[in-house]
DNA sequence: GCGCTAGCTTAACGGCGTTAAGCCAACGGA
DNA sequence: TCCGTTGGCTTAACGCCGTTAAGCTAGCGC
């Protein structure tokens, strides 16, 4: 039964050349080219093709997002085990910020998707798992701190402070991706400059005083 | 010559129950439903029609987003002219998130535009007016507090400071509009209480102590 | 009364996501 | 060895999109 194996195989194969051909494809070109007929052109196939391996055009970019989320999130691994929850919850800060400004298509379709009618399906193994979801790797950084006692007591709910703290750095990113800094009435400083500034501002005040 | 003057005043009629079926499209119906043909529709014309009031969809869109840049900035003038610079702050964050939660559609289009390779050719009247411009006003808040040595020494750049502020509660904003709350792996928070929380935490951390 | 022009029309182009229908090579069973 | 089935692709097409080209006509100034 050497046969179902191979076909499996090289449908495997396929579904991945449609997944490098798109991510090529918003790499190099940005956000808007990604288009069913361009991402079968760059594999030498026709559009309907790619529904074959795929339900629709949102799959196709779930998968890619689910990809990267993964990606992310072994970003914040690779920070280390820092002990102290709070310098933790720092480098998480600027590597986000990195990430999402080295990879600013990848972040929009991550982040700043606009037409999401349905979920993204995520795979329940990669829910609240630290080591594939970096929001569950933010919460639980949180959640020590919290345990530690370092952050004032009114700021006790590690779901909100995790949140609070992902927008703000979020908000640098996406600011950042769509008003690009040049020419603008806005005097833009620079977002990594920025992003510092909002990770001391707001682990200061996080912090109990003294 | 009271012909020109109703030709031009006629023309004027025109543009503006383009700009008014645009907004009430995409404010009714959302985001995806704005489209040249929509607008034509609602108004009776063909959708060519409008290329003789605006040089493209940018144009007319830009439009809509300089009256709700207006609009925003009126909303910070109507919370008053508040002595204390930081408390001026904290009022102008809770009104841009409340703007941003109560229009959400207009927001999009605002600060989440995903196109836009020309400028949108703000006004010269316009920059860094702090009453038609809600960015001067929040700068302006900013200086004032430097100026009135409330913050720490060594944030002294009210522009960086400014962009830090908009960009704490942008994300918020931002966040839960494209992460709708509901059917997600993620246990929200409700926005207002985040950006209660993102206020008093980056107000805190600017303060010096004691 | 006539020509010009402003403001609209219809037709069309090339793009998009997606569906329907059909073709064909490769397979499993006889 | 032949045959029916099936999986994986094709082309054609639908209805949407922004935009351009060409043309029609009412109303204006002369």
């Amino acid at each position: 039964m050497g046969v179902a194996e191979r076909r499996e195989r090289e449908r495997q194969e396929t579904r991945q050349r449609i997944l490098d051909a798109a991510r090529e494809l918003f790499v190099r070109e940005g956000y808007e080219a990604v288009s069913m007929r361009r991402i079968a052109e760059r594999i030498e196939y026709s559009a309907p093709a790619i529904y074959h391996h795929f339900r629709d055009k949102e799959a196709l970019i779930t998968e890619l997002c689910l990809h990267d989320f993964r990606a992310l999130a072994a970003v914040f691994l690779r920070i280390g085990r820092v002990d102290d929850p709070v310098e933790r919850i720092r480098r998480i800060g600027m590597a986000y910020v990195e990430f999402g400004l080295e990879h600013p298509s990848q972040y929009r379709f991550m982040f700043m998707a606009e037409g999401r009618p349905a979920e993204p399906q995520v795979p329940d193994d990669m829910k609240g798992n630290p080591e594939q979801d970096a929001y569950a790797f933010l919460r639980l950084a949180v959640r020590e701190a919290i345990e530690q006692e370092r952050f004032r007591p009114e700021l006790a709910d590690a779901e909100l402070i995790s949140q609070m703290l992902w927008a703000a750095v979020h908000g640098i990113v996406s600011l950042h991706i769509v008003h690009h800094p040049k020419e603008d009435w806005i005097e833009w400083r620079a977002a990594r400059a920025t992003a510092q500034a909002m990770i001391d501002v707001t682990t200061r005040g996080l912090l109990r005083a003294g």
